[in-house]
DNA sequence: AAAGCGGTACTTTTT
DNA sequence: GTACCGCTTT
C-alpha cells in the first residue's frame, strides 16, 4: 500500500503525508503541484478515508477530470469516481440544488452565463431609460460582480455610503438600483449567475447552521488548488467548511495569480497564516519541467514585481537552448514564421503536433495563426474563444431546454417565442410583457393563458400562442419519460429549428445546422456515459437529483462547461494547441511559441495604467514562459491590424526585462509577400497612428481589386441594363448569375444564384450590384 | 413579419 | 473587420 509515494521527492512526500490539520503548499511553476494534490488524495484513499468525505476544489473542470483520472490509475476507478472534485462553481451548484428550497429557489434553477447576464442587464438599462453609453452593460455587470464576490448584497450596496459616493462621482448613481432590479429579475426567473452560485452558498452556510454542520461533518478533508486565484466569497466558503476539523490543504503560487480582474485576492494566501496559526508550510521550489535557461529567465521576470512572497525556483535539468526572440513585420508573417518553425522541427527532430503550443494574450490573435497553420497543413485545435455553447444556434436550442425545465426563465422565453418565426412579433410580445408586469405574473403565465389577462389580441395570435405553449408543455411532460438525447432531438425537430437551417442552403446556415446536430450528438454521448457508469457502480444520491440521464441532468452543468472541458476524440489529440495564456495555466508543452509580445497588446493597453495591473500582466508573462519544457520562442511584430485598422507596434517592455544570458535575438525574416516594411520609416511614427494609409491587407484577393477598378462602384441598375445569364457581383453575396428577371416597376426583381449563398431575389430598386461581364 | 441595408461599437483575460 | 442594432420596405 502507498508504495506510489516513492515517486515523490522529499518535500513533496512530506506535503502528502501531513494529512491532518491546516497545510499550505507554496509551489513554484513546474514543481509538481498537481502531483502533490493527486498523491495526497490517493494517499488518503489508501489509508481508508471514504472518497465521499474528500472535497477537492480545482480551477477548471478539466483539471478536476485529469486529476481524477490520475488518482484512478493509482488507487482504482471505483474509489476515484466518488470523490467530490470539481470547480467551486460546479461543486456548489450541486449542493445548492440539493438545498435549494432553504434559500427560496427551486432545484431546477437555471444558471446564467455571462452572456445571459449581460442581456438581462441591458434589458433593464433600457427599461429604466438610462443612457446606454454611461451605463455600459459590461461595466455594470463587472461592478455588480465584484460586489457579489465581496459578499455585498444589493441592499448593502445601496446602503453603503462609500460605494454610493463612488458611483455618484463616476456619474453612475443608478448602479445600485440596477443591481437591485437585476437580482429581482433573476429571482423571478429562478436563475443564478456565476457569482450567485458562490454568494448563495455563503448565504446558505451563514443562515442555516444545520446545513453548515452537515457539510462540515461530511467533508472531513478539503483541498484547494490554485488558491492564489480564489476570491473573498470562495475564501469564506472554504473557511467555514473547514472550521470544524481544519483538515485543509491549500496549494498555490502567488507568482501565478492572474485572475485579480475577476476578484481573486492574493491576500487569501497571507490570511491563511493568520486564520490557522497551527498551519504547516511546505515550499516546492525544484522545477521538473523546464530547462535551466527557461527557469532562469522566469526567475528574472518575476523579480521585477514588488509584491511577492520570496521564492526562487531551480532545476537540475539541462541548460537547454536559449529563448529565441523573433521580430517580424506583420502578424501574417509572424504566423507564417511560427508555422514554418513548427514544420521544420517536426521534420528534423521528429516532434509531434501535440508537442507544440502557441500562446497569445487575446483570443482574437488566433485568426492569423490558424490561417498560416492551415496553409502548411498542420493540424491544430483552438481552445477557448467563443465556446461551442455560446453560439447563437446552440444557445437557441438550449433556451428551449431551459424553458421546458423552468418556465419562469423569461430570458429563454423571449429568445425563442418567435424563433423560428411563428407569427408572434414584437408588438404582441410587448403587450404580453406589459400584462405580466401589471398583474405581477410571470411572462409564461400570460403566454399560457392570455384570455385570463384580458389582452386585446387577434384570434389568430391567440391560436399561435396556444400552439406554442402546448408544444412547450408537451415537452415538459416528457422530461422524465425520455432521456436527454431522445427529448433533445425531438425538441430540435418539432420546434422547427433544424428545418429552419435546413431550408437555407448558404454555408452559414449549414454550419449552424451542423452545430445543432453536434449538440444532439453531445446529448447522446452524455446518456451513454451516464448509463455505462450507472451499470458499473452506484453514485451517491444527493437529495433532489432526478433521472440520471434526463435533459434536466444535462442542463445542470451546461452553463459551467467550456470547450476546454469537452475533450473530444482521444484518437484525435495529436494537434498543435492554440490558446490564451490564461487557458494555458497548469499545462506544459515541450515547445512553446509566445506571440504578440508588443506594448499595448501584452501588456494589454487596459493594464498599463496602474502598477498593480502591470504586475498582473507580468505574472501572466511568467506563467507563459514557464509553460515551456524545452524550447521557447517569443515573437513580436512591427505592425498589426487592430479594429480593422493598420497599426505600428513597439516591442513589449517584457522583452527588455528578460535576462540577456538566456536569450538570442534572431533576425530572420519570413516573407509572405514582396512587401516588407522599411523599419527606418516606422521609427518616430506614433504606434497608435490611425491615419488610414490603406496598405491593403495581404489576404485580400487580387481578383476583387481588379473588378473594382474595371467596373466602378456598386450601384442600382435598371431592368433594361440587365439580362438573364449575366454575371453580377453583390457586396454581401459576391458573384452570382442572373437566372430570371420579373415583376413590374418598383417590384422588378432579379433572381440570382450566388456562389455559396444559393438563390436570392434582389429588388432592383434597392439592390446595389456591379456588372462583371 | 421578414429581409435587407446602413450605421455603430467593439476586443483583455474566464468560472 | 464583424456582430449587433434599428430603420425601412414589401
Amino acid at each position: 500500500m502507498a508504495d506510489f509515494l516513492n515517486q515523490l521527492n522529499d518535500s513533496q512526500k512530506q506535503a502528502v503525508k501531513e494529512t491532518e490539520g491546516p497545510v499550505m503548499v507554496i509551489a513554484g511553476a513546474g514543481s509538481g503541484k498537481t502531483r502533490v494534490l493527486t498523491y495526497r488524495i490517493a494517499y488518503l484513499l489508501s489509508k481508508g478515508v471514504s472518497p465521499f468525505s474528500i472535497l477537492a476544489l480545482t480551477f477548471t473542470n478539466k483539471a478536476a477530470k485529469e486529476m481524477k483520472e490520475r488518482i484512478a490509475s493509482l488507487v482504482g476507478h471505483n474509489l476515484a469516481r466518488n470523490l467530490w472534485m470539481g470547480t467551486f462553481h460546479s461543486v456548489f451548484a450541486r449542493i445548492l440544488r440539493a438545498e435549494a428550497d432553504k434559500i427560496g429557489f427551486n432545484n431546477n434553477f437555471t444558471i446564467y452565463d455571462t452572456t445571459d447576464s449581460k442581456r438581462l442587464i441591458k434589458k433593464i438599462i433600457k427599461e429604466q431609460n438610462l443612457d446606454e453609453k454611461a451605463y455600459n452593460p459590461g461595466l455594470v455587470l463587472n461592478r455588480i460582480s465584484s460586489a457579489k464576490n465581496n459578499l455585498i448584497s444589493a441592499h448593502d450596496y445601496n446602503e453603503d455610503f462609500e460605494i454610493q459616493l463612488h458611483d455618484k462621482q463616476a456619474n453612475k448613481p443608478k448602479i445600485g438600483l440596477l443591481y437591485s432590479i437585476y437580482q429581482n429579475r433573476l429571482a423571478k426567473a429562478s436563475a443564478m449567475d456565476f457569482d450567485d452560485l458562490l454568494f448563495f452558498t455563503n448565504v446558505l452556510l451563514r443562515d442555516f447552521p444545520d446545513v453548515l454542520y452537515k457539510y462540515q461533518k461530511k467533508f472531513r478533508y478539503i483541498l484547494v488548488d490554485e488558491y492564489q486565484d480564489t476570491n473573498y466569497s470562495q475564501y469564506l466558503i472554504v473557511k467555514k467548511l473547514a472550521s470544524d476539523n481544519e483538515n485543509l490543504c491549500i496549494v498555490g503560487d502567488d507568482a501565478q495569480s492572474i485572475y485579480a480582474f475577476r476578484g481573486a485576492n492574493i491576500a487569501n494566501i497571507l490570511n491563511f497564516k493568520k486564520d490557522y496559526p497551527e498551519h504547516k508550510i511546505f515550499k516546492l521550489e525544484q522545477n521538473y519541467r523546464s530547462t535551466q535557461n527557461i527557469v532562469k529567465a522566469a526567475n528574472g521576470i518575476i523579480k521585477n514585481n514588488k509584491e511577492q512572497i520570496f521564492k526562487e525556483i531551480w532545476t537540475s535539468n539541462d541548460t537547454g537552448e536559449k529563448i529565441r526572440i523573433l521580430n517580424l513585420s506583420s502578424e501574417a508573417e509572424e504566423a507564417a514564421m511560427v508555422a514554418s518553425k513548427i514544420s521544420d522541427k517536426k521534420d528534423n527532430d521528429k516532434a509531434k503536433n501535440k508537442d507544440f503550443a502557441i500562446l497569445y494574450r487575446t483570443n482574437a490573435q488566433s485568426r492569423a495563426i490558424e490561417e498560416a497553420l492551415r496553409k502548411k497543413q498542420i493540424p491544430y485545435k483552438v481552445f477557448g474563444g467563443l465556446s461551442f455553447y455560446q453560439r447563437k444556434e446552440v444557445k437557441d436550442v438550449l433556451a428551449y431546454f431551459r424553458l421546458i425545465i423552468n418556465n419562469k426563465d423569461e430570458d429563454a422565453l423571449t429568445r425563442i417565442i418567435n424563433f423560428p418565426a411563428r407569427g408572434i412579433g414584437n408588438t404582441t410580445i410587448n403587450k404580453l410583457i406589459v400584462a405580466a408586469n401589471e398583474n405581477n405574473a410571470s411572462l409564461w403565465d400570460v403566454v399560457e393563458n392570455p384570455a385570463k389577462f384580458k389582452i386585446p389580441l387577434g384570434s389568430n395570435i391567440i391560436g399561435r400562442l396556444s400552439d406554442f405553449s402546448s408544444m412547450i408543455k408537451s415537452f415538459n411532460l416528457q422530461l422524465n419519460k425520455l432521456n436527454a438525447y431522445e427529448l433533445g432531438k425531438k425538441v430540435a425537430k418539432e420546434s422547427g429549428i433544424l428545418k429552419f437551417y435546413f431550408d437555407q442552403d448558404n454555408p452559414e446556415a449549414i454550419n449552424r445546422k451542423e452545430n445543432v446536430e453536434e449538440l444532439i450528438n453531445g446529448l447522446s454521448e452524455f446518456c451513454e456515459i451516464i448509463n455505462s457508469e450507472n451499470n458499473i457502480n452506484q453514485t451517491e444520491d444527493v437529495e433532489g437529483e432526478e433521472k440520471a440521464d434526463s435533459l434536466e441532468a444535462f442542463m445542470q452543468d451546461v452553463a459551467l462547461m467550456t470547450d476546454l472541458d469537452t475533450e473530444n476524440d482521444p484518437k484525435d489529440t495529436n494537434k498543435v494547441s492554440l490558446m490564451t495564456i490564461h487557458s494555458a495555466k497548469g499545462l506544459e508543452f515541450p515547445n512553446v511559441f509566445l506571440v504578440g509580445l508588443e506594448e499595448n497588446l501584452f501588456p494589454s493597453f487596459m493594464s498599463t495604467g496602474s502598477s498593480t495591473e502591470l504586475e498582473e500582466e507580468r505574472r501572466l508573462f511568467y506563467v507563459a514562459v514557464t509553460r515551456a519544457m524545452n524550447s521557447l520562442t517569443i515573437s513580436h511584430c512591427d505592425s498589426r491590424f487592430k479594429y480593422g485598422n493598420f497599426n505600428f507596434c513597439e516591442p513589449s517592455r517584457f522583452i527588455e526585462e528578460l535576462n540577456k544570458d538566456c536569450i538570442e535575438e534572431c533576425f530572420e525574416h519570413y516573407q509572405t509577400s514582396k512587401k516588407t516594411f522599411d523599419k527606418n520609416k516606422t521609427t518616430g511614427v506614433s504606434k497608435s497612428d490611425s491615419s488610414k494609409k490603406s496598405l491593403t491587407p495581404l489576404k485580400k484577393s487580387s481578383k476583387k481589386t481588379v473588378n473594382q477598378e474595371n467596373n466602378g462602384e456598386f450601384r442600382i441598375f435598371d431592368k433594361e441594363n440587365l439580362s438573364v445569364n449575366m454575371i453580377i457581383e453583390h457586396q454581401k453575396f459576391g458573384e452570382g448569375k442572373i437566372i430570371e428577371i420579373g415583376g413590374e416597376n418598383d417590384n422588378t426583381q432579379a433572381t440570382v444564384v450566388f456562389n455559396g449563398f444559393g438563390k436570392k431575389k434582389l429588388l432592383l430598386k434597392y439592390a446595389k450590384i456591379k456588372l462583371i461581364n
